[in-house]
RNA sequence: GCGGAUGUGGCGGAAUUGGUAGACGCGUCAGCUUGAGGGGCUGGUGACUUAGGUCGUGGGGGUUCAAGUCCCCCCAUCCGCACCA
């Protein structure tokens, strides 16, 4: 064995024992208990990052730990390899989107490899190509005919430069990213599927994931936002355009009804675009402006939020739908069209964000519910007669309270209230009890180029027809020639052209959201190579639901939401058996790294790449400066962030790997931080997992040259009796180790503590002497489990050394089971006990294991360091917390 | 704005069920070691201190024999918000 660790050697030499012996095969086997781990699959932007590395250590740290728990584990892994990088991509580099693509994951292949990660290679796939792409879109076909697809008008951002639709990443400050043109609203047709259809199951069924985080979950349920309501319709008063008009609304809180002073519709909503008409032609064009004004607004919730609320009154005027009162019609740059009817009621004695725009324009405030009961009981409960009326003079009351100014309502409360009004409306037929959910129904339809074809087909008379069956899939050509502007298959007049039924029509040249693809990856791994059907059932029902799913927490909502749903339409089908996808969830935390800037002469920041500084500290370890190494000029630290492009902070994983090795990168990130929390990239801790690892290197090597038998089998030596009291302590901290590690491993996911634990142990065996066969026999035995216990983490080097340790010469170690505890070794006959005076501690006191609360009591007051704050005192209460701890309570 | 998190030494973090705050690692200090490759080993290292102790987990209040942990209020930072993936 040689006596330097040389990781490049050991790692090329292990990993092509993996290759050879084909270790990380699957194959489905009722024998064993499964175990599907899946980490998120890459979008191949060129090389991993940072990020990559984390999440897929995860995942192979759990696989491999599950497979020595003796599971029949798979692990595959492929590419989400549609997306609009490419393109950006191939119009910069004069190439095309797939063949960028192809690169891509050709050498981010090779970079997985390197990192020693159990992949089944057999399964990967890649969502670009045509035999996986082909059962979406075969998919989509289906849902279709189930009558989950529909088509409407729905709002994209248009560059009317460009004359091309922009994702929200390309609209900087308002304008196109290439253009630099205002960017515009426009309603175009697109395809959506009835996700709300299932909105209800998607909400029920969170409750089933119990290995769920509980903030997913939460951010799901708020996301899916059920709530009970009522729909009413409010009439417009006179003729609009000579005919009777009416718009509709949805409240939570019709209890406030009597409190509507006006009502506000989208800019874009049809009476609004009339009255602007009307208007107009009698020399006001308040309204037109106002609208052509809100085409330029974004289309972000985020966005809508931070906006200047603003409005333009259309002259209409509605019919309160109780008191027949009539009440002024505004336009609002905050009511969006594509969300529920297009309008809403306005209370502004009970709604901030009403109030705030009744305050700015002048618009009456009424107040109808009092929640004045403050100095007593809850509002609920108080008489009307007992209510002051509450403030409304500087903001809304938005709690819920007492009705009051609602003529035959006063003095009901909300549930009363919202009961009354309800019914009140229904009787007269004005309105009914809804539930309406948040979430909206699910657009899939992408104006881009590199995604998958839209299988649909457009006929001369303008239906849509989905493509038959027998002429799927619809190919995506990928020898393209970018132009920046418009898409390849939009360019092309004669892509589109095709025939339905004998008549001459045009395909589809949208393509889907990308998330279609992410959405089903995980069922296709189960039977990637079929070519005669999207999933095999017999396989699927086998290994699904995935057992481990781990990926960011940006996923939290939309892709796991989506993806949940594809499981219940893939359900629905009959293509597999369980209602969720994945079983347990981890999401990691970010990966940031230090940044640091100058000012450069024009006032911007010129970001320094951290390789490229040294820091200076004081004596006691606090940073004084940063200086570039390049020109030794001082830069500005400005503290930790994601790694990125922009700030210059990334750290490429392929050098790191160069230097110390694969099994050094893994376990300084899975040591650095818990899983689910950001993670700090140190360079000093880098180099101190890399001692960690030649430190076990070492030990293992001295111990194997020192010409010890290590394929001893009989470890008889080891026994109570033979043992003195160093040994046994020896063993008995090996013990717990074992079993916190399998704890921190298999149930808790506390990476960090597992290995916090095995350095404790190993700094104990370095100090262990090895001059009797007992102290070799308790070494060998702490080795092994030590080999065994980082195998997950530092897979290279635990192969390597379990060939120069292991009993079975012919067992390689992903096969080797985990360590197990043995009880007997635990037993300890002395306790700790901690004593405290009042709840500080004042004594440590060591007592029989077994000893009564009196003996324990009797040993702790006597104790000089508590005598000395007992003295003088009244012993009031003494608390034993057995085996622990005696909190005395004295004054 | 709405929704979800996070906050503990010089730094990353630990404390799993309300019971010794700071495990483990980094950094740093002292000592030892001609020391083969981003050296090795041993020990110290929260602050203050009259050397008895006192204080200390973002800030303020509370519950308890006992609070990093539970409750209320506040502050700061980060993530998501439906066309980035």
């Amino acid at each position: 064995m040689e006596a330097i660790y040389n990781p490049q050697a050991i790692e090329a030499t292990v990993q092509k024992f993996w290759t050879d012996n084909n270790t990380f095969k699957a194959i489905e086997d009722d024998s064993k208990e499964k175990f599907y781990c899946l980490a998120m699959f890459p979008y191949p932007s060129g090389k991993l990052h940072m990020g990559h590395v984390r999440n897929y250590s995860l995942g192979d740290v759990i696989s491999r730990y599950q497979r020595m728990q003796g599971k029949n584990v798979m692990q595959p892994m492929g590419w989400d390899a549609f997306g609009l990088p490419a393109e950006n991509a191939a119009i910069k580099n004069k190439s095309a989107p797939g063949k960028w693509t192809y690169q891509n994951i050709d050498y981010m292949r090779n970079q997985l490899k390197s990192l020693g990660f159990g992949y089944d290679w057999d399964r990967e796939l890649a969502t670009c190509k045509q035999d996986y792409y082909r059962w979406e879109q075969w998919f989509f076909t289906k849902l279709y005919e189930k009558g989950l697809v529909y088509k409407k008008n729905a709002t994209v951002n248009w560059d009317p430069v460009d004359q091309t639709v922009l994702a929200n990443e390309q609209v900087i400050d308002g304008r196109g990213w290439r253009s630099g043109a205002i960017v515009e609203k426009k309603e175009i047709p697109q395809w959506f599927i009835k996700i709300t259809d299932y909105a209800q199951e998607l909400l029920d069924d969170l409750d089933q994931l119990t290995d769920w985080p509980e903030q997913v979950k939460t951010m799901q349920r708020n996301w899916i936002g059920r709530s009970q309501g009522v729909e009413m319709t409010f009439d417009v008063d006179g003729l609009v355009a000579g005919e009777k008009a009416s718009f509709d609304i949805y409240t939570t809180r019709p209890d406030t009804l009597m409190g509507v002073t006006y009502v506000a519709l989208a800019a874009e909503h049809p009476l609004a675009l009339i009255a602007a008409k009307e208007n107009a032609a009698q020399g006001n064009s308040a309204l037109a402006d106002f609208i052509q004004e809100c085409k330029g607004n974004q289309t972000t919730e985020a966005d809508m939020a931070a906006m200047e609320k603003k409005g333009v009154d259309t002259g209409l005027k509605a019919i309160h739908p109780l008191t027949g009162a009539l009440v002024p019609v505004w336009a609002a740059n905050f009511v969006l069209m594509d969300y529920g009817s297009g309008a809403v009621m306005s209370v502004p004695g009970h709604d901030q964000r009403d109030y705030e725009f009744a305050t700015k324009y002048g618009l009456e405030i009424t107040q109808v519910i009092s929640t004045a009961a403050k100095s007593g009981q809850n509002a609920d409960d108080a008489n009307v007669a007992d209510t002051n009326i509450t403030d409304i003079s500087k903001a809304a009351i938005t709690e819920k309270g007492i009705l009051i100014n609602s003529a035959e309502f006063d003095g009901l409360n909300f549930e009363q209230a919202f009961k009354a009004i309800s019914d009140k409306l229904q009787s007269e037929n004005k309105g009914k009890v809804t539930t309406n959910f948040r979430l909206r129904d699910w657009g899939v339809s992408r104006q881009r180029y590199w995604g998958t074809p839209i299988p649909m087909i457009n006929l001369a008379n303008g239906e849509s027809v989905p493509v038959p069956e027998n002429e799927l899939p619809v190919v995506l050509p990928e020898d393209v020639v970018m132009n920046g502007v418009t898409s390849p298959i939009k360019d092309d007049p004669e892509w589109a052209k095709t025939t339905f039924n004998g008549e001459e029509a045009l395909r589809e040249t949208d393509t889907f959201d990308t998330f279609m693809e992410s959405s089903w990856y995980y069922a296709r791994y189960c039977s990637p190579n079929d070519d005669s059907q999207m999933i095999d059932p017999a396989k699927a029902n086998y290994w699904l639901p995935v057992d481990q799913y781990i990926g960011g927490i940006e996923h939290a909502i939309l892709h796991l939401l989506y993806s949940r749903f594809f499981h219940k339409l893939l359900r629905d089908v009959g293509l597999v058996q369980c209602d969720e996808p994945y079983k347990k969830l981890l999401c990691q935390g970010m990966v940031l790294a230090d940044t640091y800037y100058r000012e450069a002469d024009n006032g911007a920041q010129e970001w320094i790449a951290p390789d490229d500084v040294t820091v200076e500290r004081d004596d006691k370890g606090h940073v004084i400066s940063a200086i570039s190494k390049i020109d030794g000029e001082a830069v500005i630290s400005a503290g930790m962030s994601k790694m990125s492009k922009s700030k210059n902070n990334g750290i490429d994983p392929q050098e790191v790997i160069n230097k110390y090795g694969a099994d050094t990168v893994r376990l300084f990130i899975m040591f650095t931080s818990p899983p689910e929390q950001t993670l700090e990239w140190s360079d000093s801790g880098v180099d101190g997992a890399h001692r960690f690892v030649k430190r076990v290197y070492k030990i293992v090597h001295d111990f194997v040259e020192a010409s010890v038998d290590t394929k001893n089998d009989d470890l008889s030596a080891i026994s109570d009796l033979t043992l003195n009291s160093a040994q046994k302590k020896l063993r008995r901290e090996l013990h717990k180790t074992i079993a916190k590690v399998t704890d921190d491993i298999g149930r808790r996911n506390t990476f960090n503590t597992a290995i916090a634990a095995i350095m404790e142990l190993m700094n104990h065996l370095n100090k262990a002497p090895m001059t009797t066969a007992e102290d070799k026999a308790v070494m060998l035995e702490s080795l092994r489990a030590v080999v065994l216990m980082l195998t997950p983490i530092t897979p290279h080097l635990c192969n390597y050394l379990w060939t120069k340790i292991a009993s079975n010469s012919n067992e390689s170690v992903e096969d080797a089971q985990w360590p197990i505890v043995d009880d007997s070794a635990l037993v300890e006959n002395e306790k700790l006990i901690i004593v405290q005076v009042n709840g500080k501690l004042r004594a440590k006191i060591t007592v029989a294991a077994d000893a009564s609360k009196e003996t324990v009591e009797e040993i702790g007051l006597a104790d000089s360091g508590v005598v000395k704050f007992t003295e003088g005192k009244n012993i009031r209460k003494v608390i034993y917390i057995p085996g622990k701890l005696l909190n005395v309570v004295a004054n």
